[in-house]
DNA sequence: TCAATCTGCGCAAACGATTGTGTTGACACG
DNA sequence: CGTGTCAACACAATCGTTTGCGCAGATTGA
């Protein structure tokens, strides 16, 4: 009732006669090597074709300590941030020969552990982690470890895994410019969730380009500590009453920029009449906001594909030398959101 | 080097003097059922406890024939409206002690299949299914074979199969129904791939609140063949062209509504002065566009959460009766891109 | 004292593959 | 005829669990 015999080794062995080694070493094209004659090696290959069968990956896994599985844990697949770099991970694993289990952490430091947990036990050759808190405490066992792990967006460098990031600094740095530019000088900065590597860099990036140009840093411009819309709308709001003479507003998020949005508009600013903004991290729909928004795209698809990359060498290595991090190039998005001052 | 022990059975049977069957049963809570006295059980609890050890799920899946994992099956993880499906799929999944491996198909037939036969390879013990095209043909093969799967959204009543879907068609019909009380008569509807029951059933509710209301159904109004941001784009050009007397556009999907709000713009349309647009399928940037879009918000979380349920259900019972599908309510989520036309 | 019952486990066979090491028969060579 | 080579495979162990029986010793009842 419940049983699905399906097809194994034996079956077919019995079937043509001979034994399951056989069977095997000809569909892992080893025939040759140990000699199955062709007219065997055809009959099998063309049976196997015909049934498309293949061999119980379970099996092989317990057998090989190899499951061709990778895990991947996202704070929040719903995020298209995060759904994005989810895509390529699929693709490029799939076009290696790799599965992805997946795991959403919703932002939960706590089952973020869990799921880790989870899928060393479901022995996954490796593991693409999004990291969701500040604090990497039993990331760093891992790594002593040696197993294969990669950190994507909110890395943590120093710890030893190999990680791959926008480069956030570079990033913030440039937006910020295109404001000073834009002859911008009170510049609010809505930060993400702080302690994180990417909220960091990226005020630190806008805190560089304020330097550069000899704009004075105003520690009160810089608010907020988390990327999401909520937090977006709540400082704005906190902002234009405290520091009323801002012109722009940097939000380091896309959600943020949203939340800033929403506020402005309740608050009768225009955009970028009243008050330019540019976001961080590019989205299709950012397009067809009012204004269109000027926004840092992130190149996530390539972020996703950059981990497998990494990770797959590691999966090979047990571990060269140092673990290389990797910041890949962000880009300005010029829409409509920011407004030149004379 | 490669090998990493770890822990297993008959190692921890070893340390306690016991066998692998005793191990095996303390852990998997038959120990009185099996007479294993208070000691051994509690030693060997703690112990595990302490290593946090499990048993091994590949081998555990070979002996059983279960491998506690569900496929997922998505056109295109990328897009926010699977992506809220994949969520809830994913947590549900969780709490219920199941894995989630994710394939994409691209919107590609051929790598739907592709996936569908890679999964049940790697002994899922169940599927959902989110089909890209017109065609079940090979589905229908799963249906006889009785394995576990069950569609989303795109979704074959009558195949033998249970499904879950939103309400299309009442989904449709309210929202058409809501431009015609606005006095809007001349509506046009941009409409997704053809052959596809979401597609259908919403121009059916179309066609339905129009002949509810004694409005005359012109062919003329009822264009395209994708749910794409291009095809939105394209036909609505077109539309504006040919049938220059309309006032209001229904756009049955996402990303129809921003390709003809992209051409709107182009040609100088204002909305909702000039048209009025209904889009299908709630996301939270809607409300961010000019003007904020009202929309048939669907229930794709409780989609996601009802798959898995169902799933869960035909996984236990080896097949119940017949099949049943399920149709979710939609609400209509009204904001400001429709006018009141006098 | 002997059989019956109970306690507390162990044996060994799966599950479906992979792999190092045989084994067998045919044929060649000297 | 003896031996060596080669073709074409087969054996059996192993990966880590689960599970239907089975079994030895202790206790109990008559």
């Amino acid at each position: 009732m419940n049983s699905r015999p399906r097809n194994s080794l034996k079956l077919i062995s019995e079937k043509f006669g001979v034994s399951p080694t056989t069977v095997s070493r000809v569909l892992s094209g080893q025939a040759q090597k140990y000699r199955i004659s062709p007219e065997t090696e055809k009959a099998i290959k063309d049976f196997a074709a015909k049934e498309n069968f293949t061999p119980n990956p379970i099996a092989k896994g317990l057998r090989l300590k190899k499951t061709h599985t990778i895990g991947l844990i996202i704070p929040d697949i719903a995020n298209p941030f995060f759904a994005g770099i989810a895509s390529q991970v699929v693709n490029v694993a799939r076009t290696h020969g790799y599965s992805i289990v997946l795991c959403d952490s919703e932002e939960n430091p706590a089952l973020e552990k869990q799921s880790i947990e989870l899928l060393w036990a479901r022995q996954v050759d490796g593991m693409i982690l999004c990291p969701v808190g500040q604090t990497p405490d039993y990331l760093e066992r891992y790594a002593r470890e040696q197993r294969p792990l990669v950190l994507v967006d909110r890395v943590f460098p120093g710890l030893g895994l190999p990680y791959v990031s926008a480069d956030n600094f570079t990033g913030a740095k440039n937006a910020t410019a295109h404001l000073l530019d834009n002859g911008h000088r009170r510049i609010a900065c809505l930060q993400g969730m702080v302690g994180t590597a990417p909220s960091e860099a990226r005020v630190g990036g806008y805190t560089a380009a304020l330097k550069e140009r000899g704009v004075p840093f105003d520690p009160r411009l810089v608010v907020g500590d988390s990327f999401g819309e909520q937090s977006g709308y709540l400082d704005t709001k906190l902002l234009i009453r405290a520091t009323p003479d801002i012109t722009a507003i940097f939000a380091m998020s896309n959600l943020l920029a949203l939340g800033a949005l929403r506020a402005l508009r309740e608050e009768n600013r225009s955009v970028p009449g009243d008050i330019s903004v540019i976001a961080f991290d590019d989205q299709p729909y950012l397009a067809h906001l009012s204004p269109p928004l000027t926004t840092v795209a992130q190149p996530h698809l390539e972020m996703g594909a950059a981990a497998v990359k990494l990770l797959l060498d590691e999966m090979r290595a047990p571990s060269s030398a140092t673990k290389s991090g990797l910041y890949l190039p962000t880009s300005l998005v010029i829409r409509q959101s920011v407004r030149k001052l004379d």
